[in-house]
RNA sequence: GCCGAGAUGGCGAAAUUGGUAGACGCGCGAGACUCAAAAUCUCGUUUCCUUCGGGAAGUGUGGGUUCGAUUCCCACUCUCGGCACCA
């Protein structure tokens, strides 16, 4: 099994933007040099930053700086904060993190040449009067980094290795750097700059959807374990509750039928029925159990627990909508404020204590205030949990606890087709793993690929690559050998392989690392190659994988960062999920289905042709059973790749599921054909084409490129016809224009492209090297102006002028016109006059008549 | 039930720092070419009214802010996708 359960909280913190805290040192301030340049590179990026000044920044006093921090940045330290910290910024928070009334948690602390001690500066010596609390600080922040030069004349490397061994930090030092000063440009500093860099690239940019999948799965829940007494018995019971604040509310108790207690606190008077209970449970397949899951079912067990906060007995039940695999296994039911208890209570006639009072649901998690609960009355919801808390872990009754659904993921298969694992067992059972030098470890050759009748993997079947020999090094790996090559001093023994295989996923939870460096033949990937390419700056996939491969591929991905064989926590920047092609499909009133084939067309209407009842068109996954498949292989063999890939584009947003629509295909056809005729009938000439086409082929070029990169290829597309739809009105056709247009053309129709550059450049290979088009910024500026004119925000009229034309001239020229004439003299007519007159630049000229 | 996304012509859709709603395509209608058809080209195509100048309404529903709302705010309806006895 991977103990992925071990990184939960990481995969789900990690899921959220950071925000960056820069802090500057002595003399420094917030506004200029790297720490400035710090802040708007992250500002750039979306990730929100603040570079506050301290006050007296050149005269330093603790007690002010604290008090800034804590009136002005302490609010903003969230667990996703990162914080840079420059010189005595980072002394500073070496002092104040060690105070032992200050708790703060956040992800990374940076330290850029962070002073140590006074450095026998006076002015900060008020700042280092004690030696500080590095354990407290560690434990306040899950990363710590600490830049620094070799050459720093405040501070010796001795220091910084001091400081980075006490704190457990990475230490990242240029031998040849002396002190980072704060007014340097971040451009000076490229270390720094690559982590900023390697920060942003960590940040997801990935849809809510997926994130709110991932946080949903992982299933973070806060609240308290408790400890329940059984009644005249030595045993205790625990409970997990997000809901401590209803305690006293508690009027039974329900353990999982498979909660190891149960035989032991049944009473002889009820064993008949639990252990047939016991049964019955055990019989039910997980389908029963989630259909089932609106009646609930339970026994008695004749025991009873005593509610640690007023003594009060409470009857426990077993029953199977409590699972064995969360929290506790048991749970302390509060009818009257959860809806299964609720419902469980009512059918069994248990006791039903209301103790949360002004809620309008009783089932809502916020809000109300306690009642009928002794010392938590009269608090809210909030402190009530938090009262209870405190009263269970000084009383040593219990604790505050985190939960989360995800699960320990098993790793292994019993099949032939995955990579074999790498570890052998010695005689005792003992398992080893196979030293570096053994791998990559191949899956044996088998002509059996069957599972074995004991549901052994196949591989236990090959005897002969199960049972091998060698001897363990010194590392405690094996290294499997003939005996004649062990080491004199290493004792050849005998193992057994390993013989389950890695799931599917393994080999997808790190193949883009392989991709980075695919030849090389020494390891995986190098850490050159890595920092390189890494992360993934775009995966597109669909949705389906939201909460298995992407999060074991998260996962592996931290762990390897964690051994430092990665230089970012997350692996893919930017995920995009494109939508279904779904397909139509044609549904009776009475709700049935009916496969396309057996419709026809009557007037606009569809009938089926058996019975001739009318049915709906729908839209519908494409499925065998609707035979309303569409074969791409089919849809090529007609149109052509081209023709198919287009229409795809053209069909709607990338990431919308869309229904495919064969006559609509047609039209991408038409345009195809239109495209080759343009350039095959007509001439291509050296001409200079109209002003007007030249702006219109260079808006073009910008539109095209701008929705490629926002993934926005129909608009593209239609961008493309426009062009198409005037340049076919020329006899001949300009060759510049024709050859932006056609490399515009190449990646959303390339075999059509690659025919027609042929015509510009014969000598090419493949227009695949040409570059991609530019266009001129200046070229796209309009001379005209065509103003919109409103009159009380009602269109009426509109007119042309020089784009530089002024307020007054605009307004002028629009009271001239005659419907806008019109309709204020109307309404003056009828005692209004002119209100305001607005003017948007370009766009509209209103007047407000009242 | 919870979480997420969405709703615009006959259809797929476009337009958001609030500024001419419906670009582009499909379909449909008319015309040109043709003996004829297909293909192609041109024009038209949100709805209703019209004295043919225009006028009114209109982006799921109901409110609000604004000179002006597909766009912002509040409440709601429906559709699609995911999760679900998680204490």
């Amino acid at each position: 099994m991977f103990k992925i359960t071990d990184y939960a909280e990481r995969l789900l913190q990690d899921l959220e933007t950071p925000n960056v805290i820069i802090l500057h040192g002595l003399g420094g301030n917030g506004e200029s040099g790297w720490g400035a340049d710090m802040q708007k590179y992250f500002t750039e990026n979306s990730i929100q930053s603040i570079a506050p000044t301290f006050p007296n920044s050149s005269n330093p006093e603790y007690s002010e700086w604290k008090q800034f921090f804590e009136e002005n940045i302490l609010e903003r330290i969230t667990p996703q904060t990162i914080i840079f910290a420059h010189s005595l910024g980072g002394g500073f928070l070496q002092k104040y993190l060690s105070e032992e009334n200050v708790k703060v948690k956040f992800s990374e602390l940076v330290f850029v040449a962070p002073t140590i001690g006074d450095c026998g500066i006076a002015e900060i010596s008020n700042f280092f009067t004690k030696e500080f609390n590095y354990q407290k600080i560690a434990a306040s922040v899950e990363n710590i980094f600490i830049y620094a030069g070799g050459n720093d004349p405040y501070i010796t490397t001795e220091e910084f290795t001091f400081l980075a061994e006490k704190l457990s930090a990475q230490l990242i030092l240029n031998e040849n750097q002396e002190h980072f000063w704060g007014d340097w440009k971040l451009e000076q500093l490229p270390e720094l700059k690559e982590k900023c860099t390697k920060t942003i690239a960590s940040v997801l940019d990935w849809p809510e959807k997926i994130k709110a999948m991932q946080r949903n799965w992982i299933g973070k829940s806060t609240g308290a374990e408790i400890d329940f007494q059984v009644e005249n018995s030595d045993e205790k019971i625990r409970v997990y509750t997000t809901r401590p604040d209803t305690l006293f509310g508690a009027t039974y108790f329900v353990l999982s039928p498979e909660h190891p207690l149960v035989e032991k606190i049944t009473t002889p008077e009820q064993n008949n029925e639990i252990a047939q209970y016991k049964v019955t449970c055990a019989q039910k397949s997980e389908l029963e159990r989630t259909e089932l899951n609106k009646n609930k079912t339970g026994v008695f067990t004749g025991s009873y627990v005593i509610n640690p906060v007023n003594n009060k007995k409470i009857p426990i039940w077993i029953a199977d909508y409590v699972m064995m695999g969360y929290g506790t296994g048991a749970i302390m039911s509060v009818p009257a404020h959860d809806e299964r208890d609720k419902e469980f209570a009512e059918k069994y006639n248990l006791e039903i204590l209301e103790v949360i009072d002004g809620l309008e649901n009783p089932f809502q998690k916020t809000g109300g205030i306690v009642k009928n609960s002794d010392f938590l009355n009269g608090l809210s919801v909030e402190e009530a949990i938090e009262k209870m808390i405190t009263f269970l872990e000084e009383k040593k009754l219990g604790e505050k606890t985190i939960n989360y659904k995800l699960r320990d993921w098993i790793f292994t298969r019993q099949r032939y087709w995955g990579e074999p694992i790498p570890l052998v067992f010695d005689e005792n059972g003992k398992s080893f793993a196979l030293d570096n030098s053994q791998l990559p470890l191949i899956l044996p050759e088998s002509a059996n690929y069957e599972p074995s009748e004991t549901g052994e993997s196949p591989l236990s079947k090959i005897t002969e690559w199960v049972h091998v020999s060698g001897y363990i090094t010194d590392e405690n790996t094996v290294i499997i050998c003939k005996e004649s090559e062990v080491p004199e001093n290493k004792h050849f023994q005998n193992f057994t392989r390993e013989t389950s295989t890695m799931p599917n996923w393994a080999g997808s939870s790190w193949y883009w690392l392989r991709y980075m460096d695919s030849k090389n033949s020494d390891e995986a990937w190098s850490h050159n190659a890595e920092k390189q390419w890494g992360p993934v700056d775009l995966y597109v996939g669909g949705a389906e994988h939201a909460v298995l491969h992407l999060l074991y591929a998260r996962f592996w991905h931290k762990a390897f960062y964690d051994l430092g064989l990665v230089s970012t926590k997350e692996p893919f920047k930017k995920l995009v999920n494109q939508g279904l092609i779904l397909s139509y499909a044609y549904q009776r009133k009475s709700g049935g289905l009916v496969p396309s084939d057996e419709i026809e067309e009557k007037d606009g209407k569809f009938v089926e042709i058996s019975t001739q009842e009318p049915v709906e068109k729908i839209v519908a996954k494409m499925s065998k059973s609707l035979k309303n498949v569409v074969n791409p292989d089919d849809i090529v063999e007609a149109y052509g790749a081209d023709t198919l890939r287009m229409y795809e584009m053209f069909m709607g947003p990338f990431e919308q599921s869309k229904a495919w629509d064969t006559t609509a295909l047609e039209g991408m056809n038409r345009f195809l054909m239109k495209i080759w005729r343009l350039f095959s009938e007509k001439e291509i000439s050296e001409h200079c084409p109209s002003k007007e086409l030249i702006k219109l082929t260079h808006q073009t070029v910008k539109k095209v490129s701008e929705d490629i990169d926002n993934f926005k290829f129909n608009t593209a597309i239609s961008q493309m016809m426009i062009w198409v739809n005037a340049f076919q009105k020329l006899d001949t056709i300009p060759k510049i224009s024709g050859g932006k247009f056609v490399r515009l053309l190449s990646p959303f129709a390339p075999h059509l492209a690659e025919e027609l550059w042929q015509k510009f450049a014969p000598e090419d290979e493949t227009i695949s090297f040409r570059s991609w088009p530019s266009y001129k910024e200046e070229l796209l500026v309009e001379d005209e102006a065509t103003y919109a004119v409103q009159v009380n925000g009602k269109l009426r009229g509109d007119f042309t002028i020089a784009k530089d034309a002024s307020k007054e001239e605009c307004i002028a020229q629009a009271k001239q016109l005659e419907r806008v004439a019109k309709f204020i003299a109307e309404a003056e007519n009828s005692g209004g006059q002119i209100r305001k007159e607005i003017f948007v630049p370009g766009k509209i000229v209103g007047f407000v008549v009242k």
